[in-house]
DNA sequence: AATGAATGAGTGTTCATTCAT
DNA sequence: AATGAATGAACACTCATTCAT
């Protein structure tokens, strides 16, 4: 039994670092640069235990981005549950979400990457891949549309899309990190503040 | 002289089409999915027959997003040049270029895998990509920060950083282009007067 | 332990199997004939099997020079190190050196074929090629400079340059070669004992 | 008639001016290195103007070695000839092999670089090219072999083997190209004043 | 649990040659 | 006499995957 628990422990281990070195890998060199013998390098095994580990690519990838949800989860969730208006809510999801770009550089450029790279060998894109479905729900939490529409139907916010709205604050957040990555002294923190007030006046009664 | 001309014509015309089946193929498959041979095999011509035009990929790639420029100058710069006002000519700049987005999408989603996506062999992004400079000069007088600057100066819009309202306003545009490919039925112009609405709004003096 | 030492050892025939393989291809071909495929195709492999034994084709020529060095030392050595004298370091070299012509044609062929036409891929040389230091140090022992220069000095020899009389004992040792190159028939060891006589005569004092 | 006769003319200064820059090339680059398409740029014409005015590659290796031969021919013959003993005909050989590397260094190179690298596209070497016949019998007035011969035969020379002795004195004059390629300040004259010396002496009666 | 060995498909690139003009 | 266009073969190299151990 014994033997069992620490066979399962250390294939946990072995599977986290392995995605944390991807991780880190696929920040820095892109997403296709990333390749198996270049993540097994830096892990210092051979290639095969990647392999061995996750089966094949495709399920490194779902494992990485699991992973990848799942940190942006446990800092996103706490700050938006905290707040009880829309208002509230819509201004901890943008802080809270430039605060992960500003600490967690590496996993959010993986995922950008990931997002716009990875085609399965059936050339099948991130949507389609099989993350863990308890982490996807959780995703969920941290939507904006249903906040957006929560503020307009209670009277917080002005009549406004709350889809297209929710597209707006998205596009405006992935812009603090391609610009961040094109100029590193980029301040992601006060663009974030520059954000919320921005939002802030734009959901405004007139 | 007629012979010389053909040529000239020839050659040209070649290249036109090769960068256009080249922007169609990095739009469908990807970037790093288009390969020389298989936007040759798309064309119908021998993968060296492309070389033989632009010398290597990098080379193709930068005539790529020369016309990629050029055709977002040539439908961004009418619209944005009749407005007079710091305000006219924001609004203007979403206008053209969530219309360019509706139009050109093939276009604008194969600027955005190149942006994304291209390491020169020697490493460069495309920031180092060799573009026609004169092509870069018109793409200037399509920059935000100026705009936004000027509006903060002679007053027409309330005091706030143009730097971070350009980078939002680019985002939130661009947002346009993944929410459209991940949902057919956006309706990007609608989308594209929503931010129009949304910046006059979040633009003005308290 | 036994299975690591037999991975080991299957590695280190491979590449030894795979170095001889290359050294008779390029002997027999030329050495930009001598392509990596056609090599592989020889010893029975694809060629990413000898990719993925070397990384790549210079550190196949740094293999492949390596071996030669020693295969040329362990010859030499012996007989030159038998001699006290420098007139009979002399005559050792020569003769140790033909005979190598003479019993190891492909190595001395393929030793020439590398040396005039190697290029790295940013351009450099053979002398610029990472040959084990360790062998690097044994082949400058066969160097002739210093066995002249010392008989000069100890009166052996009559007052002559080193330095141009080693660099003709190579050209006309390199001229076997050549010679045998051209014409199968040609007595490489006769030719030597010529030598040996041609360069006793010379140094002779008048 | 005229315009034939111009034809004729510019046809010949064309190939001449060709042979030239592709011995330059060769010389520069190494063979492989010198492709017909890099040779007609520094000529500054297209790659199949090569090509027209001779036929195939071969046959422009050809026309190089045939100028090669040419202007080796040159400059050794009137100082050959000028000597009427043998001793006095090999060391003019000697001497005027040695300025002629000094002198055509470009041209030395080019011969080397063909002579242990072209392959003709059925695999045949220099040897077999088809160089003018009647260049080809001028060369053989250089040949050592004969003169050789003769010395041994009128007493001049000690009793040595002429085609032995030959091969000594041509590998010996090779090395002065190997060594001045890898050591630019190597006195090229000063090596051939000591070739004549080391080869009158070595061909002295005891 | 881990690995070394091997592989085939795919990448961009260079090259000599052909051909219509 | 000269050329631009096109081509197929060959090149070195990278990659994810399989398999026996």
């Amino acid at each position: 039994m014994r033997s069992k628990e620490d066979a399962t422990f250390t294939e946990t281990a072995r599977r986290a670092q392995i995605v944390d070195v991807a991780i880190e890998t696929i920040a820095e060199l892109g997403y296709h640069q990333a390749s198996v013998r270049k993540i097994a390098e830096r892990v210092g095994v051979a290639m095969s235990v990647v392999l061995y580990h996750f089966g094949n690519k495709d399920d490194l990838v779902a494992a990485i981005v699991t992973e990848l949800y799942r940190s942006l989860i446990a800092i996103m969730t706490p700050d938006m549950e905290s707040e009880t208006t829309a208002r509230g809510k819509l201004s901890a999801h943008i802080r809270a979400h430039v605060q992960y770009i500003a600490t967690h550089r590496s996993h959010q450029i993986a995922l950008m990457e990931i997002g716009s790279n990875y085609r399965s060998s059936t050339g099948e894109r991130l949507h389609q891949l099989r993350v863990d479905p308890s982490v996807l729900a959780d995703m969920s939490s941290l939507e904006l549309d249903s906040i957006l529409a929560l503020g307009v139907d209670n009277g917080e916010f002005r009549s406004l899309s709350p889809s297209f709205t929710a597209t707006a604050v998205r596009g405006a957040i992935g812009g603090a990190l391609m610009r961040s990555m094109a100029d590193p002294d980029f301040d992601v923190v006060a663009y974030g503040e520059h954000l919320v007030t921005t939002f802030e006046i734009a959901t405004k009664h007139p």
